[in-house]
DNA sequence: GCAAGTTGCGCAAACGTTTGTATTTTTGCG
DNA sequence: CGCAAAAATACAAACGTTTGCGCAACTTGC
């Protein structure tokens, strides 16, 4: 373990003061072209490396950015961090990632200590136990950029960037409808989360402008995991229904399963269409339809977002809407 | 934009002197308890957030660890995060996450970022194109800890945390072979890594047991995808195979593939093992036997492995392997 | 040839905390 | 009550950088 050099170091070796050195190092203020080859010379002669913590504290804001987001290792979310940290890194900036597992408590944690590092944004998708925007208006006032991004709070300061659920529930809606499907139930989450309610909107407005009337109990929440898709499609059997929109493709799995170990047939019987277009949609026979969920492009424009904050540092309140392309297999066609 | 109060502030307000508030805040060193109720008190009534930068900046060390992966969003990976993200969040560090793209030129550059960050340690799975493990023993020879996971050079300072692949290899021709599949070939990765080195020694030992001579036509390297599979699965017929044993699950799967546009009938004319128990694995017809990776737990032996180095601060040199286990599906059960 | 401007660099303070040492206050005990 | 020991607090320096200010030296223009 050795000591580190420090500009102080370079100073004394070359007789200049550390205030040179620095200017030389940074490129800002007025330094002669012959010190600062001197000074990038020894610079990598003694293997500096500036320290950045230092740096920090004196500019008093750090280039870091925190993520906060439900679960690292869920696809969507490790696809926006992916995303995020391919335009940050290059740009100087440091991603420091955590996980809130959906709950208000960890999400707080995290939060408290990513201020106490002072970081310079904050990229945001709150747990679902968060009802209540209020720490997050305490950081977009704390003058740390606040990038939200599926899940969001949309009149706080700050960048929203959200996938267009509303359009993309109806394409898949209208898609069923256009394949012959006529009572058609809906697979939902959580529908105090905007992404969810956003979803069940664009259903709505599919089957309203086919004329057909809205049906409350073929509505299922709470059912985006496999064994729900799998329970809730025999209720929405029994509902008489022939197909199903479902806000996830985990549920839509579980909802050929159930037709698979009923004997009833995909798409001729019953059509299903998923959401999110995990890795296995195309893999399983039939393929899935699913609604694309645009996760690393939400990433890149959320880190673009908070670049551009940063840049010209006026509080913001914007949105950016990302259509959601809807990728037609098998699983909902009939002609 | 507020202004951050600071423990100067907080020592002001109670006619304190800063180092006194500083202890009281800590723990460290002798405090009144009264004066410690004080100072908690007026810290709640200010607002006050402990500035990490500073504390940082004395103490010679951050509470961050950086995490370099070549992709964050590959499943393996982002598994490995969250596991090792729920260990080390908890104990109060920060995970710094950077991806290399598998590029030496970015692995350097996001290592030289996390050096100038003063980070606690690295856990380092290193780029493909890295064969010099130079800069990494710098990191460790300047009291950074490292650990390296996954892929790893094995004499540098500090822990390595692996997979057993070859046991898992092992295990997998040997499943292979109790199925009376006869004349196995071997779809791998770049061998120059210990990853997919280990594997082939292992698929090699298995047939060595068994009496059947190791014959390198039926060796593919650099076909850990799905293109490749397919491809290498024609090659592998014209060997007379009735058998692969592919180190990654998505090599498995062109595998597969290119068997129903051909009417091979998998698990009946041909057996098939992939490795990693990707999610699809069990989602596939006939689903697909796979050797388990075990990215959580690998992420979590990192995280406590960094953790107890920090502890004794001695450079220890200590490598754990993980087990494999083989989950046995349907791609090669014959009886 | 001299004022005005420009360039190169040194000086010192500052960012907010921690920590070794010094000083004051309190406590305990004979 | 007095004195030593212990406890509580104050002081000041330090971590490594950045940056406003100032001064000298040099260049420019008329």
């Amino acid at each position: 373990m050795q000591i580190r050099p420090t500009i102080v170091d370079i100073a004394r070796e070359l007789n200049l003061h550390p205030s040179t050195v620095s200017r030389a190092l940074t490129g800002q203020g007025r330094v002669g072209e012959a010190t600062k080859d001197l000074v990038f010379k020894k610079a990598v002669e003694l293997g500096y490396n500036c320290n950045q913590v230092a740096s920090s504290l004196r500019k008093g804001i750090t280039d870091t950015v925190g993520m906060v987001v439900p679960l690292i290792n869920r696809l969507f979310f490790s696809n926006v961090i992916s995303g995020a940290e391919s335009v940050l890194n290059p740009a100087g900036y440091n991603l420091v990632v955590c996980q809130t597992h959906d709950r208000k408590e960890d999400e707080t944690r995290v939060i408290r200590n990513l201020l106490r590092n002072q970081v310079a944004g904050m990229i945001v998708s709150h747990s679902l136990e968060t009802t209540n925007p209020e720490l997050l208006q305490t950081v977009a006032s704390n003058g740390v950029a606040l990038v939200q991004f599926d899940r969001a709070f949309e009149d706080l300061t700050g960048t929203c960037v959200v996938n267009d659920n509303f359009g993309g529930a109806y394409a898949a809606t209208k898609h069923l409808l256009e394949n012959g499907y006529t009572r058609i139930g809906h697979l939902g989450g959580e529908f105090n989360a905007n992404v969810y309610a956003d979803r069940l909107a664009g259903y709505k407005k599919a089957l309203e402008e086919a004329g057909i009337e809205y049906d409350e109990s073929i509505i299922f929440d709470h059912s985006i995991s496999r064994d729900k898709g799998f329970y809730n499609m025999a209720k929405a059997l029994e509902k008489k229904c022939d197909a199903l929109y479902c806000a996830g493709d985990y549920a839509a799995l579980g909802v050929m399963e159930y037709a698979r170990h009923n004997n009833i047939r995909i798409p001729e019987d019953f059509g299903v269409v998923g959401t999110a277009n995990e890795i296995f949609a195309e893999l399983i026979n039939p393929s899935l339809t699913s609604v694309e969920q645009n996760a690393r492009d939400i990433g890149i424009l959320a880190a673009e977002a908070f670049l551009s904050m940063r840049e010209d540092k006026a509080p913001v309140k914007k949105k950016i809407v990302v259509p959601m392309k809807l990728i037609v297999r098998g699983s909902a066609k009939r002609n």
